[in-house]
DNA sequence: TGACTGTATTACCATAGAGTCATAAAGTAG
DNA sequence: CTACTTTATGACTCTATGGTAATACAGTCA
């Protein structure tokens, strides 16, 4: 963490990572990642209501995360904001590396597990 | 973002970022990035109640977040993942880029209004 | 042993916020 | 105009969580 952070920055750090924390605007971000996309579209992609959707785009609105057009009847909304990507980068790649850690401790767990039980002649598990 | 994301990491990713958007517990990993520090110098670095920091703790720590010692009465804690430095750097540089994004635009504002006012001889601000 | 210190936990309150339903508002088509 | 579509909003419920006070627990020292 870089040297000292004043600690007005904290609550500005909380509040913008707030709006990421959450599985349904992560959501939203992903389809939007993709292209631009109208209320219904968004709806749509991610599977929650409509409603529900409307109000988490007007937070990321609001929060300047993403961009709103109105074209007639619809809404189209992008994402505005460079600090989405980078987060998203940084997030995947750790959860990515801590997917694969846990699948080499699984391999590492199986290993020593039929080295213990390969000499049991009765064909059953046999744990410690 | 990356191509696509599972559905699965939506929740984990939020989860995790969960503890991050908190000003307490950044205030409280602030304060350990600095050095390994005991619980009540946690609670003397932020300022927050001891039965608070002592919660906030307990969370970081089965997150993984942050690795617990114990040493006679006291329990010293330091960070213990990679992401905190990263993220840290990233919302830094963020913020810092859009006070000085905030910062050129007052100062614009600040230029444009001293010209219209400039040939004002009442010597009053004059607005619009 | 008892007194003291540092930490964790419990119980509680207050609040924020995520979700949903119903409905309003804005725009289009007939 | 009415009927319809798309989006936004208001009211409401329910849950999660941050904070705190009191207290339990653990370790040290006399």
């Amino acid at each position: 963490m870089p040297a000292t952070i004043p600690d007005e920055f904290l609550d500005a750090m909380a509040e913008k990572l707030r709006l990421f924390a959450d599985p349904t605007r992560l959501s939203i971000l992903r389809a939007l990642s993709m292209r631009e996309r109208s209320v219904s579209e968004v709806v749509e992609a991610t599977g929650r209501g409509q409603a529900n959707v409307s109000k988490h785009l007007k937070l990321l609105t609001n929060a300047g995360l993403v961009a709103r057009r109105k074209e007639g009847l619809r809404v189209y909304y992008k994402l505005d904001d460079p600090l989405v990507g980078k987060l998203c980068d940084l997030l995947c790649a750790t959860l990515v590396s801590e997917a694969r850690a846990e699948l080499s401790r699984t391999r590492r767990l199986l290993d020593t597990w039929s080295k213990t039980s390969r000499r049991d002649k009765s064909g059953r598990v046999k744990t410690r």
